[in-house]
DNA sequence: CCTTGATCATGC
DNA sequence: GCATGATCAAGG
């Protein structure tokens, strides 16, 4: 995505919200044409390309490392796509799903708690009804999981870390997790990725990805956009 | 209508 | 392939 000017990154929390504030309310189309771009016209082609047109907005640094989109702050930035009665749309994607067997692993150093210690959500008009062109920007706010939150995710990913340390990765459907799900992140269903196994002997897996649930976000939106 | 499993684009 | 940004689309 090329664009006039990207924004620089926000050395603090207050300009970041300061930047977002002025989106709110503008419309894809408005944003697209202040920074030079054009708006696909096909989303089915261009899924990503919101968030990738927020982190120009708004001076995300990460690119595609596993680390926070605003690096002098540690904040993450997500989209949130709400729908026609104000509910998340989609599951929100978080990071990778480490498969194979790494020392030291847990829940304070992993990256799942690492990107949602801090998180700038950003809601944005999703519903099917609207030209994708005509969705608005929200007004976004800023999060850090609470103490229930917090064990939820925890407990979440300590069950799903023990299975896939335990070599039952296969074992692990979309159901599993009060909060924090597994669901396939991969090219294809063809794709493959190194993991444990029961015997300790390396195996072949799809690859995965950790999404917080639409009922995680939408709790967010009522405590936090209410 | 919602969830699950599958998929699209991009940079390395 | 892996990690980022996510949504699509079939079936329950």
């Amino acid at each position: 995505m090329s664009t006039y000017s990207a924004t620089p990154p926000p050395r603090s929390e207050k300009t970041l919200i300061d930047n977002a504030d002025r989106l709110a309310g503008k419309t894809l189309r408005q944003i697209a044409y202040e920074m030079g771009l054009t708006v696909p016209a096909d989303q089915s082609h261009a899924k990503g390309w919101i968030g990738e047109l927020m982190e120009l907005c708004l001076g995300a640094t990460a690119s595609s490392r596993p680390e926070p989109d605003f690096q002098y702050i540690g904040v993450e930035l997500k989209t949130l796509p709400i729908n026609h009665i104000g509910k998340p749309k989609e599951s929100t994607y978080v990071c990778t799903v480490p498969l194979t067997v790494e020392a030291d692993i847990s829940w304070s150093g992993s990256v799942v708690k690492r990107k949602l210690s801090r998180v700038l959500w950003l809601p944005v008009e999703a519903d099917a009804s609207i030209e994708f062109a005509q969705r608005r920007i929200g007004s976004a706010f800023l999060w850090s999981p609470d103490a229930q939150q917090e064990t939820d995710l925890r407990t979440d990913w300590q069950e799903l870390m023990d299975m896939i340390h335990m070599g039952e990765i296969d074992k692990i459907s979309s159901q599993h997790g009060k909060v924090l799900q597994i669901r396939p992140k991969a090219v294809n269903a063809r794709a493959l990725t190194k993991t444990a196994t029961a015997t300790g002997e390396p195996g072949f897996t799809l690859p995965r990805g950790f999404y917080l649930r639409t009922s995680f976000t939408h709790n967010l939106l009522t405590m936090y956009a209410g």
